[in-house]
This record gives C-alpha cells, structure tokens and sequence, in this order.
DNA sequence: TAAGTCATGTCAGTCGCTGACATCAAGTGC
DNA sequence: GCACTTGATGTCAGCGACTGACATGACTTA
C-alpha cells in the first residue's frame, strides 16, 4: 500500500515490493496470486464473519434484516480502521484494474450470502437478490463512510441506506 | 468468440486471434484495449440507449420504474441474440478475469443511470441505489434469460425479479 | 503531382506471472 | 548424534500480454 499510495499501482512494479519487503519476487506470488490481491487480503475474512452472522439470526429474522445484521456486524473489523480504509479506497478508486478487482470480492461475498440465505430455507431468488441489494446497500454506505467525511459510523449509514432502498422500491400511490 | 469457446480464453493466445482474423497482434490491440474487452465491444451502445431511454421517460415516472423501463427496453438488442449471449456467457462464467471485466461493465451502466437520474433532479443517494437496485435486478433477469431453458422473455424476467425485490425489501407484519 | 492522413505492419522491449530445480533451516524418528 | 523429511525461500529461464517508435503503403485533397 505504501508504494501504490506513492508512485501509483501501475507505476509499481512487483520487484519494488519484494524489495522494500526484502523478499523475492517469486516468494512474493507465493503469497499473492496476483499484484492486485495485495489489497485484499483480509476478504475471506470478512466473507466468514458474514456467513457466521447469517448463520446465527435468529429464526424468525426475514432473510433481509439477517443479512443487513450480518453487514453491520462488519463494522467490528472496519471500526478500528477508518483511516487506513479511506487510503485504501483511494487507491483502488484512482486505478480501473483494482476497481475490478473489489467488484469481483464483493460478488464472492454477495454468492456467500446467498449461500448462507439457501442455508436457512431461503428460496434461490429470494436469496440471491436480497444478498445482491445487501451488498449494494452495503457498498453505498461503504463509501460514504470511507470517503466520507461525515461523522456517521458504518451501521448507521447502512440503515439508511436500506431505508432509501426501501423508500425507492415501495410504489408510489 | 470462436476460439475462446474452442479452447477456452486462457488457453487461446491474442497471436491466434489475430491469426485466424487476418490481421497483426498489434492492430488487435488497436482496436481492443485488451484481450478481455472483444466481448464487451457493444457495451457503451447499451449505455446509450439505456441512458437515453431514461431521459425520454415520462417526467412523472419515479426513478425506478424509469429505470426498469429503461432495462426492458435493452430488450431490443438481445431479443434476436439469444444464443449468441448464451454462449458468450457460457465463456464469461469459466474465467475469472471475464467475470471481473464483465463486472465493471455492469457498475459502468450502474454509473451511468445514476447520471440520468441525476439528471431528471433525482437526488444523489437516491440515484445511485436505484441504480444499484436496477442493474442487481437485471442482472439476475439476465443470466436466468441466456443460461435458462424457460421460455420467459427478459423484460417478463426483469419485472419478476423487480417484483422479487419489492417484496424482500418490504417490512413483514 | 505533391503533400497529408490513416490504417496497418514491424520490431524491440517491459512487466506480470509460472514451472522446475536448488538450497537451507527446522524438526522428527531412531 | 545422524539420516530423512518437510516447508519456506531463492534462482533461473521462459511465455504471453501489452506498449512505444518508426516504417510502409493506400487513399484523399489542395
């Protein structure tokens, strides 16, 4: 991070990084499958803790509030790091390949989601479209509260956005 | 399409390419940016016609239904294409690297409606997770459309989906 | 006819990434 | 203590995607 934050991604080379880690480029892709997984590392991570949570609802909770509860959950890992996510966030913002890179993660956590809605008798649609608007309503927040510089903590900011997702959806008389 | 269906998109070479097309491995870089980008060529055209369609909505139309309207007219282009998407998924879905470029093509139309949106003096937040919404919505409708065997049309597939949405999104009793 | 411009080809080079093999340190069993 | 495995790292050669610089040739247009 502190080279793509420096000179850029593209303008990065993995020989730089090995290097300042005072390893070799090949040890390097022993750990990272590609230059770009270096910025995401912690997301099988926070693909657990979401699949626990949905798990763990409650029975009676409808398959969008357990997934909106697993998301807010979420905040225990971003909580404490705020500052190092709006680095990130610029970093990935300011590069297309990296930008793919963060859709992909966040389908991998919405197919996670779905899997743990199927888990609990959700129907496949259902399923897939409720972990679908979760991560969208989960990526807006995100955002506003990386970039951000409002005051808001993460939870709230997911609220409202499920609540303007909720707003837009219902029909207008 | 051809070779990446025979051999599979990693296996073929952008030197094959160029080959059986009649051409150098430079000028295939002239017109695309990139090995991926041959099978996203008619995107920005359902951009545009997505963008247009939703600046000629009618002025009282809420966001959303301006926005799944929009999508159903996408209608047109694939109408006729349906087994050309068929495959073309078929070769998208078993490489990771496609899932990605077609990933960002979606959050490129995602962006897109939310300019349109914005345009018609929807709010920002607003916009942008009707957007979200719509595209998830026509995601879904999609990949049931060209991987399916049922015999819906896609603007029938997309206001299923829709209605899906408008269901999970509503508070039960 | 001379000059300009546009698509294409040629070539050399960089960089991401991989497979195969070598090295070396830390156990483990005897 | 000694041979033997195991796992992490280094070395090296090589492929293929992509790029910049320059050359060539066809087709306008003044």
């Amino acid at each position: 991070m502190e080279l793509y934050a420096e000179r850029g991604f593209e303008q990065t080379t993995v020989a730089e990084i090995a290097k300042r880690a005072g390893l070799t480029e090949r040890t390097f892709f022993r750990y990272f499958a590609d230059k770009r997984e270096v910025l995401f590392a912690g997301s099988s991570h926070l693909e657990d803790l979401l699949v626990r949570a949905i798990a763990e609802a409650p029975e009676s909770a409808a398959p969008i509030d357990a997934t909106i509860a697993a998301l807010e959950a979420a905040d225990e890992i971003f909580h404490e790091r705020r500052e190092h996510a709006r680095r990130r966030q610029a970093v990935i913002r300011s590069n297309a390949d990296l930008r793919e890179r963060e859709l992909i993660k966040l389908a991998s956590l919405a197919s996670a989601i779905t899997g743990a809605l199927c888990e609990r008798g959700v129907p496949g649609l259902t399923a897939r479209l409720t972990a679908e608007a979760g991560i969208a309503v989960f990526r807006v927040a995100f955002e506003r509260w990386a970039d951000g510089t409002d005051e808001k903590d993460l939870p709230q900011l997911i609220r409202e956005s499920l609540d303007e997702l909720r707003t837009l959806t219902t029909p207008r008389p």
